[in-house]
RNA sequence: CGGAGUAUAGCGCAGCCUGGUAGCGCACCUGCUUCGGGAGCAGGGGGUCGAGUGUUCGAAUCACUCUACUCCGACCA
């Protein structure tokens, strides 16, 4: 992309309703704009950074063995007078009322919806288990809404259901999430420590928040340090086998939120020298809750021995929306945002250090189309500015790397990197940037852990 | 929902107390010069001062009402 022709509204200062770095940071950096309270635009850079992780989710799930599929963000409030939370979810649910009066609302969940569709076509155990999901706009009417998209009252949510004969089966299709979860997190860079849960109204007996740890973050946490450091279950786990060793050795070790820690049993499940206790943000949320749904709207199959058995339900959420701000909290620096490779806006860019000169757009132009051509998801700063406002603009969008190119190097022959992440700065031949460009990348790209 | 604030150009702000032609920086447009860390000079465009009502010869400024937004707290599958 040029960026002559590209939409990129960045701002020198910072507009004072923002409070948390990376709400600060996406209004600088032209990712989003704000257009009621709790109510976002995605402008192109901060679009693609959402569409980037919300396709690291897609791919997880689907190795996992989910179904994507996508259902209205529009409910009818009758599906939810079926479940008895029409009525119980109070205020935070957006109520709507069509030309002829009947009554809907904005979907905050889709339990009763994909319960609906699971009751209408799954007739026998034959066909489970089952976990069926989608990334859709979610609508809760938070009562105050705060940190930009990290706590917006419209929101994407990435929603999956599962759907099993028994609890067994049930803590198996949770263990698949479990460890979808884990390397979805991590091909985004993040620690995410799952922690031990309330279930608050959704219901059920076994639920895991996923937390990262920034100090910004809106919960205290409490874990072992020996939780960051571990393993991530590698691409080629094998999802229809085993996975209980996985999940009892994330779970063993003590990690919870300031609403179920007890500080005594924290104490002494935990040394002293692996306690952590610090600030998290809930990137994520995963439950089983039996059969709260599948009872009151007649979620059955017909089991092996011909009777009619009620479905166990887990339901697992992750917000794209919600990890953007997450990512950055987690990376940047006083220049910016420092985005790991898998989700970044571009993965280069190319800086012109003369727009303008014949020689310099010439040297430039072949570089960038190289670097398309092998695949770089390039950015080319071409405009007619000074370098130090090119610069300024490449660190606070936070593009891993730089290729900086001016009539200097192009004297001598020679073109310059900068890694956004370390200002580690490399010199090398014009003719091998682009090799060095792709080399650095394609290793970070995660496609393959 | 309790408490505290804010609202003037795209963004950041001054002006209000003490009523009298709406300003500054950045951004934007034109021209020239620049070009390795947010360039310089010159010229220019852009505003129902959040909305309504009132007081007044005259309201961004004073009074009242409303709305939106923000922060702290409570809340937060």
């Amino acid at each position: 992309m040029r960026l002559s022709r590209y939409f990129l509204p960045v701002l020198r200062d910072v507009p004072k309703e923002a409070e948390i770095v990376s709400h600060r940071l996406m209004l600088r950096a032209g990712m989003i704009r704000q257009q009621a309270s709790g109510l976002y635009s995605w402008l192109p850079l901060g679009y693609k950074v959402l569409m980037k992780v919300q396709k690291i989710i897609e791919e997880e799930q689907n190795r996992s063995g989910a179904i994507e599929l996508l259902m209205p963000t529009i409910q009818s409030a009758d599906l939810w007078r079926e479940s008895g939370r029409y009525d119980a979810y109070g205020k935070e649910m957006l109520r709507i009322e069509d030309r002829h009066e009947r009554e809907f609302l904005y979907g905050p969940t889709n339990e009763e919806m994909i319960t609906d569709i699971f009751r209408t076509y799954v007739k026998s155990y034959k066909d489970l288990p089952l976990n069926l999901y989608h990334v859709q706009w979610k609508f809760r009417d938070e009562v105050r809404p705060r940190f930009g998209t990290m706590r917006s009252r419209e929101f994407l949510m990435k929603d999956a259901y599962s759907f099993d004969l028994t609890k067994e089966d049930a803590v198996k299709a949770y263990e698949r999430m479990f460890v979808a979860y884990l390397r979805t997190y991590s091909r985004m860079g993040l620690t995410a420590i799952p922690m031990r849960a309330d279930t608050g109204p959704i219901g059920g007996d076994l639920s895991h928040e996923w937390i990262v740890l920034a100090e910004t973050g809106e919960s205290a946490v409490f874990c072992d340090r020996r939780l960051l450091d571990k393993p991530i279950p590698p691409q080629d786990i094998d999802f229809r086998g085993d996975l209980k060793p996985v999940f009892d050795d994330w779970t063993s070790l003590y990690a919870a939120t300031e609403d179920m820690v007890d500080m005594a049993e924290f104490e002494a499940a935990v040394p002293e020298e692996h306690r952590v206790s610090a600030r998290g943000i809930e990137v994520g949320h995963i439950f089983y809750f039996g059969t709260k749904y599948s009872e009151p709207m007649k979620a059955t199959v017909t089991g092996p021995d011909g009777k009619e058995i009620i479905v166990h339900m887990g339901s697992y959420g992750v917000g794209p929306t919600r990890l953007v701000p997450a990512i950055i909290e987690a990376f940047h620096d006083e220049a910016g945002i420092v985005w790991p490779v898998s989700v970044a806006p571009f993965e280069a860019v190319l800086i012109n250090l003369k727009a303008g000169d014949a020689e310099c757009d010439a040297a430039c132009t072949k570089l960038y189309e190289e670097l398309n051509a092998a695949g770089i998801d390039m950015l080319y700063d071409d405009r007619d500015q000074g370098a130090g406002a090119k610069f300024t603009t490449a660190d606070l969008i936070g593009i891993p790397y730089q290729l900086i190119l001016g009539p200097r190097g192009l004297k001598s022959g020679e073109a310059e990197i900068k890694h956004r992440k370390t200002g580690e700065r490399e010199t090398l031949p014009i003719a091998d940037a682009v090799a060095r460009i792709v080399s650095l990348i394609e290793p970070q790209r995660r496609n393959d852990i």
